[in-house]
DNA sequence: GCAGTTGTTGACAGCGCTGTCAGACGTTTG
DNA sequence: CAAACGTCTGACAGCGCTGTCAACAACTGC
């Protein structure tokens, strides 16, 4: 294949090769005839500057890596709990990056590896990326922030839970998202109001259960004891909190759920229990998971806007993309999320 | 930070740089002794070669490329039909490249941009990759497979359609998994099965329905020119051929849709139709979608083993894996399915 | 009209590696 | 015992770029 070099532009050209390298890099000084004349060449030619040259000569790498969770993402496709989460971040970045030809690499990270820190040291050291995106739970791994730190590179923490001025944290706000969904219920007419919780141990599952909460006193509603049950964002959990509150709380007319795979369990031990979605119950989720779509009825929930967070980390951490942000590009940035309004929850009958 | 170079490891050691290159590089004729020095000096500075700078000295670029359509991606995000099916690809191609400290990079190809082969010639100049992954569509795009082959790059496609002789070919036997599905309905005892196809211009949709007849065939069962309804692989085109086939043919008694979309339309029908499944009627989809582990009833399905694809997409496209493979590397591989029975189809009541 | 400035260009080194080639050994061969 | 060979190692060039610095032309101002 014809290799295109800098050299054969610079020849087509009739000038310097470091005349080439100053027009593609747009800097100072630089005559328009110069210019054009590059540009024609270059643009005759198909040429594109050689990534590694560029790096090994000490301009930017233009490489993004994304770092995924090896076990996580081992134990999602075990569970065969498939999640499109990696899809759209990574989409959303791809598709700020690509505007000004940068190029995301995805890798693995192993976040119990006895020697984390040399492999990542040793990963940054092998491919010199301008900026590294954290996904969960890495996101709030203080080994890696460390080694990113020490390396100098900047990071991204996509729905990082603790230690905000680590970094550019890219969040959603949960509780207002929480909250919003549990107005959306009382809007509807609802005033017994069940909440399925998340793990404790989770900052988000907190977070969500502060909106839930928050709402209530907002509008004025008690919440009785019982409403309230403790899940672990699994489908069995949500099962098992619909069977317990139909034995304490018969009475309530709504349930909320903390993720939608409890809340599609919570719709399934519903039908087994006779009861008719949104008819007798209103159920709603959180996150949009692929299968929120196509439950009967299909699932009430937030969309977690993925692609939008993974493309705010890329605006931060691409220098030209950071630039066009300006004063903007603050360090803690909150995306807007969608309350997705579907079947499942309805206005309720008297 | 420290970068630390070969300069700093030949200098630890005490030989020459091109005896740390040689030694890493698994080039013959090195002694042990300067084997472990040489060894025993990177570890102790946890070095890791440039990948920049081997790429630029000839070597290889250790970079695999996944080509992802633009088009198609945006299209899936937007219908809210979420999928994991690029996750888990990266997934499987990622567990390979690591082992040989190969890396991924994902590329989004606009397979209608006005240039195409012009964009992707650029993009091959600019990172070099040692191979490319193609993923539907453009697995089958031949515009890109004549840059790839021009630019003398190796690559994998994976669910080709045709044209089975160029590059490496990754399939799943499409015909002989719903050949199979449609047995595991014949063995639960059902003979009246309808099908509900995906659009005639997919070949994956043509065997898919070959594979049911054949199936129905050698159980030596007739099928009525009713039973067979075309869809399009959407939900909605489900519930349609759901309707239709409860006016023509109430007395079919398991359905078999071409995917999963279209299976959960079939469910979603049928419970408003009254009908209960598995009880009335079993209903089976393909794909596995993540929709489909969270349906009421959870739908019986083929798993596409996307990530063993990407695998042996990986295992061809990498020297060293290739080279393990020995004379296994066959350019056209299929890689086994699994038929995931769940609670969708039953036994047929007498 | 001459030093001082600014704008525009090119020569050249060097980024961190690998490939080529040659040199220094030790070992075999006729 | 010299010639021929195989084994091991290092010197050096060069991959395709960018950064530094110097050269030159075209201005400026006094």
């Amino acid at each position: 294949m014809a290799t295109v070099t800098i050299y054969d532009v610079a020849a087509k050209a009739g000038v310097s090769i470091k005349s080439v390298s100053r027009v593609l890099n747009n800097e100072p000084n630089v005559s328009p005839t110069l210019r054009t004349k590059v540009e024609e060449a270059a643009a005759s030619l198909g040429y594109r500057r050689s990534l590694s040259a560029r790096s090994l000569a000490g301009a930017s790498s233009s490489l993004i890596a994304v770092l995924v969770d090896a076990d996580l993402t081992i134990e999602h496709w075990k569970s065969g709990r498939g999640s499109d989460y990696l899809g759209r971040l990574e989409f959303g970045a791809l598709m700020e990056a690509r505007q000004v030809d940068y190029h995301l690499m995805i890798e693995l990270v192993d976040h119990n590896s006895a020697d984390l820190e040399r492999d990542l040291m040793a990963l940054l050291n092998s491919i010199r990326p301008e900026g590294v995106i954290l996904t969960p739970p890495n996101s709030d791994n203080t080994v890696v922030m460390d080694a990113l730190d020490a390396a100098g590179t900047p990071y991204a923490r996509i729905g990082p839970e603790a230690a905000f001025d680590r970094g550019f944290c890219i969040e959603m706000d949960e509780r207002r998202a929480a909250l919003e969904m549990t107005r959306h219920l009382i809007e509807l007419g609802h005033t017994r109001i069940a909440f399925v919780t998340g793990p404790v141990a989770y900052g988000a599952s907190r977070r969500r259960l502060a909106g839930y909460t928050d709402a209530m006193a907002e509008a004025g509603l008690d919440v009785a004891p019982a409403w309230v049950v403790e899940g672990d964002f699994t489908f069995n959990s949500g099962a098992l909190a619909m069977e317990k509150l139909h034995e304490t709380s018969p009475d309530i007319t709504a349930i909320f759920a903390s993720n939608d795979d409890t809340a599609l369990g919570v719709l399934q031990c519903a039908a087994r229990l006779g009861l008719s979605v949104p008819g007798d119950l209103s159920v709603a989720g959180f996150d949009d998971s692929p299968g929120a779509g196509f439950s009967t009825p299909d699932l009430s929930t937030i969309r977690q806007p993925v692609a939008e967070m993974a493309a705010a980390a890329a605006q931060r951490l691409i220098p030209p993309l950071r630039r066009l942000l300006d004063g903007d590009a603050a360090a803690r940035v909150i995306v807007p999320h969608d309350l997705i309004a579907r079947q499942s929850t309805a206005r309720i009958e008297h």
